[in-house]
DNA sequence: CAGCCACGTAAGCAACTCCTTAATTAATAA
DNA sequence: TTATTAATTAAGGAGTTGCTTACGTGGCTG
């Protein structure tokens, strides 16, 4: 990785599908690592250390009761590197007005639905 | 990296501070590779190697006219990245309010300004 | 042709990543 | 206490990254 800023850091993290995956996985809740490590063809250890650079970036965090480590999800790096990648699509000074249509439409549909 | 999938590959190329710089840069507008590696100290054999991570991740494109191999933008794969990043910051099923508050301060200010 | 310019490739090196197995810590349960 | 369970730490190795310097390539110019 080498670069150590934070944003260097988070996009390091997201770059390995296992760690992605971990985070798909805790959007479904608070987990313990031995259950975080079962659909992985991987070592406890392994896994340990994906956690670790996770932890790093700040996207989990982890808690301890008894002899379980429950594992949450953080989402607020998430919202700098959302920042980074809309302000390079060019969302930030010209397509306010689509952006702004479809999330209404979303919107509408939800509510619907 | 070790992980060749495609998102993985567009986030390992994102996680550099001088790879983002350069993308920053072409944002204005096609360069040549020595323009683009000026403000930065290092050589050029070690620029000329963080594009070709960028074109790997397909956010260059590199087009040759006499001696020179100009750089274009790619946007196309943070489309990818940022359904990612916004599926996991929940935004897809929840938040929409907020959002749509924030879209419309910034499209505010803008015009203001 | 020779010489320069823009850029890439090759080779080498320190540092890092991602995995392994073995040993360790800490809590629970007999 | 001893054994079991959950997870981490330690040590090591194969492969990768990010830089360097040296050399190569293709296009322009005298």
């Amino acid at each position: 990785m080498a670069a150590s800023d934070e944003l260097s850091v988070v996009f390091a993290a997201l770059a390995d599908p296992t760690r992605r995956a971990i985070l798909s996985r805790l959007r479904q809740g608070p987990t313990t690592v031995g259950e975080l490590a079962e659909p992985f063809s991987m070592s406890r250890p392994a896994i340990s250390q994906h956690l670790r650079v996770l932890q790093n970036a700040g996207l989990i965090e982890r808690t301890t009761s008894a002899q379980w480590r429950t594992c949450n999800l953080r989402t607020e790096p998430l919202d700098d590197v959302s920042a980074w990648i809309d302000h390079h699509r060019g969302l930030w000074n010209e397509r306010f007005d689509l952006l702004d249509e479809r999330l209404r439409e979303l919107k509408e549909r939800s509510s619907d639905g």
